[in-house]
DNA sequence: GCCTATATGGCAGTCACTGTCATGAAGGAT
DNA sequence: ATCCTTCATGACAGTGACTGCCATATAGGC
C-alpha cells in the first residue's frame, strides 16, 4: 500500500493485516507520548522512531507527516461515522450529518471511554502546536470531500445544489470541532460535559436548524 | 520584524516600509506566476527568489512558508474586515459577521476587480495544491482567533458564550469559504456570480439565521 | 554628517520527506 | 513440506523547506 493515510479498517484482519495495524498503533502511541513529554515541535521523527523500534522509512510509510501519527485515533472517528451514514437517507444532509455526528459524538460522553481519552489527549496538544491542529484540519477536509461526494452522488447536480451540501458538510463539521473544544476545555475543569448535548448546544446557538430548506 | 506572516498595514508609508511591501508583493507576484506554471509542488523556493532576484533568506524574513507567498492577498481582506468590525457592536456576533463578510465580499462582486482577480487566482491554484489549500486554513484559523479575542473581549466569560462565539466564528468562515469556491466555479463557468448574493444564498441553505440567539 | 535601526545576503546546519533497491517473512498454491 | 508470489521492512542517498548567525549596506532621526 502507499503512504496515504490508514485507510480501510480491518475488515477481516489477517495475520499481515493485524501486524500492520500493531505497527501503526505502537507508532501513534510513542508519538503521543513522546509529543506530551516534549512537545510536538521539539520532538523529530527520529526521536519516535527510537523509541518504537522502527526505522524512519517505516513511519513515513505509514504516516504521511510526524503529525499525522498523533492523529491515529481521527480514523477510528471517520468509520464510526460511515458505519451510520447510510445510502439512501431521504432527509436533507444537513439533518442526516447532525444525526450522524451526533450519534458519533455520544460514545465519547464525558471522556471516560478509552477513544475519548485518546481523543482528549490530542486536543489537549492541539492546544500547543500549530502544526498539528492544522494537521487536524487536513484530515477534516479530506472527510469534508468524502462526505461531499457522498451526498452529490445522487440526484442531478446544479450549483445551489452543491452550495447546500458544501454548507451542510462545513457548518456541521465547525460545529464538531468547536464541541470538541469546549469538551476538552470541559473535560479539564471542575464540570465535564456531555459531548453529544454540547454538540446540540452548539447547533442550537448558530441558529442552525436541522430541517431547514431539505 | 520578524517572518511573521504580513502584519500591520502601512498606515503611514515610509520609504523604507514602502520598500519593504513593494518587496512583499514582487515575491508574491513571481510566486503566484510560478505557481500558475509549473505547479505549487513543482515549484522551488530557490525557483522564486531567482525570478524576484532576492535571495532565499529574504524570502523567508517575509514569508513563513513558501505557500504564504501566493497568499499576500489575503491580508488584505483581512484589513478589510477589520475595518467593517467596530467595537461596542450591539447586535450578536453571528449578525455582526454576517454584515461584515457581507460587505467585504461585496467588494468581490463578479470578478471584475484587481483584488478580486488576485482572490480568483489564488482560489484557483488551491484546487490543484493541497498544500496551498492548507495554508488558505491556517490563515483562518489566524483570522477566527482574532475574531473570537474581539468577541470575548467585552461580557463576562461563560463556556456557553464562548461556544456560541466560536460557533459564530467557524460557521460563518465556513460560509466564506463556500462562497469562494462556488464563486470561483461559477466565475469559469457561463455564468459568474455575485460574491456577496452567493454568501446570502450560503447562510440561508445553511438555516443559519444572523438573528437567532443575540 | 553621525549614529542607530533595520532590511538584506551568505553560509552552514537541521530535519521532514522521497525514490530505489535488497531482504525476509507471510499467504496461497501444489 | 516446498515453491512461488506478495508485501512490509530496512538501508542509503538525495532533495528541499526552513533557521541561526554574522557581516554589510542603506534609510531615518538627530
Amino acid at each position: 500500500m502507499t503512504k496515504d493515510a490508514p485507510d480501510a479498517a480491518p475488515s477481516r484482519p489477517n495475520l499481515r493485516e493485524r501486524q500492520k495495524w500493531r505497527t501503526r498503533a505502537d507508532i501513534s502511541q510513542v508519538a503521543l507520548e513522546l509529543f506530551e513529554e516534549r512537545g510536538v515541535e521539539h520532538t523529530t521523527v527520529d526521536d519516535i522512531v527510537d523509541r518504537a523500534e522502527v526505522s524512519p522509512r517505516t513511519f513515513f510509510r505509514h504516516f504521511a507527516t510526524k503529525e499525522d501519527a498523533a492523529l491515529l485515533i481521527h480514523h477510528d472517528f471517520d468509520v464510526a461515522l460511515r458505519r451510520h451514514l447510510h445510502r439512501g437517507d431521504r432527509n436533507s444532509p444537513l439533518s442526516t450529518l447532525c444525526g450522524v455526528y451526533s450519534r458519533v459524538l455520544a460514545d465519547y460522553g464525558r471522556g471516560e471511554g478509552e477513544a475519548a481519552q485518546q481523543m482528549l489527549r490530542v486536543r489537549a496538544l492541539m492546544l500547543n502546536s500549530p502544526a498539528l491542529h492544522t494537521a487536524g484540519l487536513r484530515l477534516d477536509t479530506r472527510r469534508a470531500q468524502e462526505l461531499l461526494e457522498h451526498f452529490l452522488a445522487e440526484g442531478e447536480w446544479t450549483a445551489h445544489r452543491e452550495l447546500q451540501v458544501r454548507m451542510a458538510v462545513e457548518t456541521t463539521a465547525a460545529a464538531v470541532r468547536v464541541t470538541l473544544k469546549i469538551w476538552n476545555d470541559l473535560y479539564n475543569s471542575a464540570t465535564p460535559a456531555d459531548a453529544a448535548e454540547l454538540f446540540d448546544q452548539a447547533l442550537n446557538s448558530a441558529g442552525i436548524v436541522p430541517g431547514a430548506n431539505g
